[in-house]
DNA sequence: CGTAATACG
């Protein structure tokens, strides 16, 4: 199956850019989307229910802001909006479909760069989360975690990792955290699965030449628990102009969603 | 500076 991760950055802003002409051609199973900010009463026109997926949107409460969506082929059995925290889900920051022992989630990240109130506030859903991560593995449950997650975990996902040492995204509790998520939850990148590709990101500042220099950022992950790692099967940074400053993240997995 | 509403990333 194939899953795909984009935060679209508006979902109307996409839509006329030619994002749902683009995801007609990609053969997805699931698609999970970041920043839609609109909300779900905004986006009557069919072109945001496209008619081979079934669609789902998770909004913030907040207009024009943040917001989740995912999209699938398949039925899911059950879809989970929020994580049932009030202060993360008014952000509609999380989404879960589930398709029997799958669990397949769109999340978005708080992003920390706009100062300190922000960086605490993500720190304290990143608190949040992990208790959460920990349940669905405690389920015994598989898990696709898709989307924004506002981190660069090494020196690796980032071009220029000794200026950004001290920046948000970059910090060292954050990479730690996601260190921890791999190391000792029971979580790994699918990106990192696969014969490693250099320079490869999804994420471009809009100063500068950022992205025509490629000076970019991986902050974009398919997280999955463990007993998917060695389903991936190939891994795509999806790189065109119709997308601003994100790029969408392909992920082909051998496996299927039991119907 | 883009997106969408005057803030946020």
């Amino acid at each position: 199956m194939r899953i795909i991760t984009a935060n679209l950055n508006g979902i109307r802003s996409a839509a006329t850019k030619g994002f749902f002409t683009w995801l007609n051609r990609q053969r997805a199973d699931v698609v999970c989307i970041q920043e839609t900010k609109a909300q779900e009463w905004q986006l009557t026109d069919p072109v945001f229910h496209p008619a081979k997926f079934e669609c789902h949107y998770h909004d913030a409460v907040k207009k024009g802001y943040s917001g989740t969506a995912l999209f699938t082929r398949h039925t899911p059995q059950k879809i989970i909006h929020g994580l049932g925290i009030d202060w993360i889900d008014q952000e509609g920051r999380y989404l879960e479909a589930q398709f029997g022992n799958l669990s397949v989630i769109s999340l978005y990240l708080p992003s920390g760069s706009s100062g300190e109130i922000r960086q605490e506030y993500k720190y304290r859903m990143m608190d949040a989360f992990l208790p959460h991560l920990q349940k669905l593995r405690a389920q015994n449950r598989s898990v696709v975690i898709c989307g924004d997650w506002n981190i660069a975990h090494t020196e690796a996902d980032i071009r220029n990792w000794r200026g950004n040492k001290k920046n948000s995204g970059f910090l060292p509790e954050e990479r730690t955290w996601l260190s921890e998520l791999f190391d000792k939850h029971g979580y790994c990148d699918a990106f990192r699965q696969l014969p490693q590709k250099e320079h490869e990101y999804t994420w471009w500042s809009q100063r500068g030449q950022a992205r025509a220099n490629n000076v970019g950022w991986r902050i974009d992950y398919q997280i999955t628990s463990d007993d998917l790692a060695e389903q991936v099967q190939r891994t795509r940074v999806y790189r065109d102009k119709m997308f601003s400053d994100h790029a969408p993240l392909i992920i082909d997995y051998d496996f299927s969603i039991e119907p």
